[in-house]
DNA sequence: AGGCGTCGGTGCGCTAGCGAACCAAAGGGT
DNA sequence: ACCCTTTGGTTCGCTAGCGCACCGACGCCT
């Protein structure tokens, strides 16, 4: 694989904004597109077809990266950064749908066939990611090779959380969707300290700052996390699990059947 | 076109179960699969292909065509019915995520690739419907031919289906609900009439039959229903789009645009 | 050291929706 | 004509979550 690298560092054009010279040296050189486990999942030879249009790309905090009804220009695949997939509603307030990271990948309709979605893409936790143009998407996935068949299951699993989305708002409590929220976020950045304050999360969950603030006191108070402006540790992250709703385990679950088999090393998924 | 209706009468496997051979006969004349907008969206070629392996099937109130977590036999798609897509919570409690009927297909997750979903599906308006051998389907999604493309976008009108039962469910009220699911259920099946009673739609809605009860007497008294005893009749179909939320008009259009332009004459979820 | 912005804690009144229990009217079957 | 089932109307008490308003504490900036 290291002939991977090699490839990575002559082609891959990069987006140094916002970054020290020292900094980016280091991101850069522990970035790799396979970190990205659909990326991961692909044949020898789609990557190295792929790997030439690769973009790594900074994900700031807060970046809309598609407005709902816009066409994408690019497929972005995640790293170590997280999106989100909001719903705007027509009186302005926001609601998480789906969230996307290193599992996945934010471009789903440029192959469904529709070009746009009615959501808004935004990057909820900064890190990076790599980019491809729309086109060269779609070509790869008209070649009907091995990338046609995960970027499929991965809609699945994407449809899945959704779902689960759509049962967690009508059915879970303020405390369970934070729950979820959390143990999502700990699986697609491989960490047990997350740096989010509570209005955001009201935000991203499309709730009142202070049913957050009430939810977390509870969770803190049962010694499942601790949090302190804007910095979240976790302490049990079994506790949590036992505490949120089903709705965390069913997706878990439900990816790690989809997108497991196709790739070898099927990180943030599976057990 | 006629020469349709042939190959239909010559090929079609019939099941008649619970009906009357007179009943049977006109049932028999008065439908052919091309009353599905997906299969109606098909070429010349495909569906003379698919025609012999479509089997006319009747679809009574409350059958359960697929269990959540079975593998599915047999692709179904609606031409007089509607098949409601189901999430059931460990509870028991359920709650409809997304409806089908002849605009749609029953087994997306056959060509995606997971060949089960974690919902199931059960027949929430008598009618009839055509079904494929799961194999088939597949074998024609990797033809590539027009139908993948058909089907790919189904799958994305689906999403926002579920995308806006997901909003709906946290944002809007009980009688906004109920404003869009009678108006689905209107497009679908291309009536102004329904026959449900309050506890079938508390049921589907995930809410209290007392919840329907308050909020359908609110509609009647706004002289937008009228209804008894299971018998619904729409008297102001655009006061009910007034009422609605805006979730059933992003669905419609969003469904509109994808699934107009494959097909010539597009019914149910356009202008 | 002082000042200000961010973050989170709290209290109050209100509404939507839940659960349970009970009731009335309409039909259908025998 | 009768009973019984289905349908839906109503009430009561309760909880989760909302909107608003206000406050304290922390920490960064100058």
């Amino acid at each position: 694989m290291s002939n991977i690298g090699t490839i990575v560092k002559s082609n891959i054009q990069h987006q140094t904004n916002g970054l020290s010279p020292f900094k980016f040296l280091t991101e850069y050189e522990t970035h790799h597109p396979l970190q990205n486990n659909l990326l991961l999942a692909l044949s020898d030879e789609e990557i190295n077809r792929l790997m030439p249009n690769l973009e790594l790309v900074e994900m700031p905090f807060g970046k809309v990266l598609h407005e709902s009804g816009e066409r994408l220009k690019y497929a972005y695949f995640p790293t170590t950064s997280i999106l989100s997939l909001h719903y705007v509603l027509v009186e302005g307030t926001t609601s998480e749908i789906a969230a996307v990271g290193n599992e996945g990948m934010l471009g789903v309709s440029l192959y469904m066939g529709g070009d746009t979605t009615t959501s808004r893409a935004i990057v909820r936790s900064a890190g990076f990611g790599y980019r491809l143009k729309s086109q060269l998407l779609k070509n790869e996935f008209n070649r009907g090779g091995s990338f046609l068949h995960v970027l499929l299951r991965y809609s699945q699993a994407l449809m899945t959380q959704v779902t689960q989305t759509a049962i967690c708002n009508k059915h879970h409590t303020i405390e369970q969707q934070l729950c979820r929220y959390l143990l999502v976020s700990l699986d697609r950045l491989q960490t047990y300290s997350l740096n989010m304050t509570q209005e955001l999360i009201s935000n991203i969950l499309g709730v009142r700052r202070e049913g957050v603030t009430s939810a977390a006191g509870k969770l803190q108070r049962a010694e499942l996390i601790r949090y302190n402006r804007g910095q979240i540790e976790i302490i049990d992250r079994e506790g949590l699990e036992k505490y949120a709703c089903e709705c965390y385990m069913v997706v878990k679950h439900e990816c790690g059947r989809l997108l497991s088999n196709t790739s070898i090393n099927t990180a943030p998924n599976s057990k």
